[in-house]
RNA sequence: GUGGACGUAGCUCAGUGGUAGAGCACCGCGUUGUGGCCGCGGCGGUCGUGGGUUCAAUCCCCAUCGUCCACCCCA
């Protein structure tokens, strides 16, 4: 027997029961986008390795042993992406999109990133990514918190999630400060695990975020990276803080809040929650004002975030969100008159364009396909019979309510369901 | 990459050293033109795969593949 081909590991197929919540959620996130000015971007999912080893930081797990990287066949090294924002970056020069002040844009798309799956983490997942590029000013750091936060409440989601935010301050400040933690942390060596004494030499600022229980009251001790930025940075985070207080929104300032990719700068904040398990973030993002100069480009600020779909459809899914549901499945007593139902479906098409119209082409007995009509959740099963068609009439069942069956002419089929379909 | 749990019908799962069962789902009959409830019948598994032990393995052992959870990492 041949055998069945199966789809990668960490690469899932979405299926029915599922993809209506993901249209839920980007048909909303991509109006609410629309409605702030921001403009959709469509970007490839193969980029040059290099793209990715520049800007997310070489010493990164991500490049190091995460990403899908192989050759074309002209020996060019090639990557799938692990995330989005280099990309981004990479089209915004490439196409002087750049040279208009302020641009706003977003994507959504596939990201790729070769680790052990679990639960709310795959190899192939999907992000919805929003930058905002040539904006120095802290009100755009805001405005896409906000935003977001605006998003969770269209999605009744507010209730479980909560904004960490910290800021990382400019390169100089950050390379003081993680000199400073390293000293500090050398002199408690000896009460760190493994991992961090690994990461205490690779990538100090990571400790912080330690899942380790057991260093936690140490940690609480470390020298506080927001205590150690200059006026302009401190200024810009506190401006910051205060635009989101002004507008309602909760947060937690965030001492440990660091984050995986080396780009980032100044404002850092990350969407929590504690229903999914290990992997809580569902958006994070922050500011990253050296990473287009990084790139050859004329020094740009920037600032995006990046939230995880599949793990807000696992927050979703716990919501009931019904499937709109057929208005009409119609059956035929005899084969013969499939073509005729076919033609008069598509007359009440015309007249409830958006309703779900459900012909039924498997046949059998009545019985099989009322049965069908049934499980279909139709609000009425159409029927078409010999003897009444030649009289130029129909049968109306009512699926969901009790009543007679109707007798309607199949003239009047298309007006009698745009009435009842309000 | 590390650790743990688990792989038996489409789905959720029982089960035994002597070649397998339930519920749900699906199909049919009970109305030769009519669903849902009920009754009856039926379809459906080389018990993940490959070795080993044994007279005999789905059950024991080893390996392998896969799934899940956690670590790591991160959306």
């Amino acid at each position: 027997m041949t055998e069945i081909i199966r789809n990668i590991r960490g690469m899932p197929d979405v299926l029915p029961e599922q993809t209506r919540y993901w249209r839920w959620l980007e048909q909303t996130a991509f109006s609410l986008l629309q409605s702030y000015g921001y403009e959709e971007l469509r970007l490839p999912v193969l980029e040059s390795t290099e793209l990715f080893t520049r800007s997310i930081g070489s010493v990164t797990d991500i490049v190091e042993k995460e990403m899908y990287t192989f050759a074309d066949r002209n020996g060019d090294s090639l990557s799938l992406r692990p995330e989005g924002t280099a990309g981004a970056v990479r089209c915004m020069i490439q196409s002087g999109l750049l040279h208009t002040p302020g641009a706003k844009v977003w994507y959504q798309g596939p990201m790729f990133r070769h680790e052990r799956p679990q639960r709310g983490r795959l190899r192939q997942f999907n992000q919805i990514g929003v930058e905002a590029f040539g904006i120095s000013e802290p009100t755009i750091d805001a405005e896409l918190i906000i935003m977001s936060q605006r998003l969770w409440q269209q999605l009744g989601l507010a209730e479980q999630t909560v904004l960490k935010l910290n800021s990382l301050g400019n390169r100089e400040e950050r390379q003081q400060y993680r000199q400073l933690l390293q000293d500090w942390l050398q002199k408690h060596q000896q009460h760190l695990d493994e991992d961090s004494q690994r990461r205490l030499l690779s990538n100090p600022l990571r400790v912080l975020d330690s899942k380790n229980p057991a260093l936690s009251d140490l940690l609480q001790e470390a020298p506080k990276l927001l205590q150690h930025l200059g006026p302009a940075s401190r200024a810009h985070y506190d401006e910051v803080c205060e635009l989101l207080t002004d507008n309602g929104i909760d947060f937690v300032q965030d001492d440990r809040l660091v984050r995986g990719l080396d780009y980032y700068s100044h404002t850092v904040f990350e969407w929590q929650t504690d229903a999914l398990g290990a992997q809580g973030t569902l958006c994070a993002g922050g500011r990253y004002d050296d990473l287009v100069a990084l790139h050859g480009a004329k020094p740009t600020p920037g600032i995006g975030f990046a939230m995880g779909e599949e793990r807000l459809v696992e927050l979703l899914q716990s919501q009931a969100h019904q499937a709109q549901q057929p208005l009409v499945y119609m059956v035929v007593q005899e084969p013969s008159l499939r073509q005729a139902a076919m033609q008069l479906l598509e007359h009440c098409r015309d007249r409830v364009p958006t309703a779900i119209l459900l012909l039924d082409h498997l046949g059998g007995s009545l019985k099989a396909q009322m049965k069908r009509a049934n499980r279909s959740q139709t609000s009425y099963a159409v029927i078409i019979g010999a003897e009444e068609y030649a009289r130029g009439e129909v049968s109306v069942r009512l699926m969901q309510q009790q009543g007679p069956q109707l007798q309607l002419s199949a003239q009047e089929l298309p007006d009698w369901l745009a009435g009842r379909n309000a």
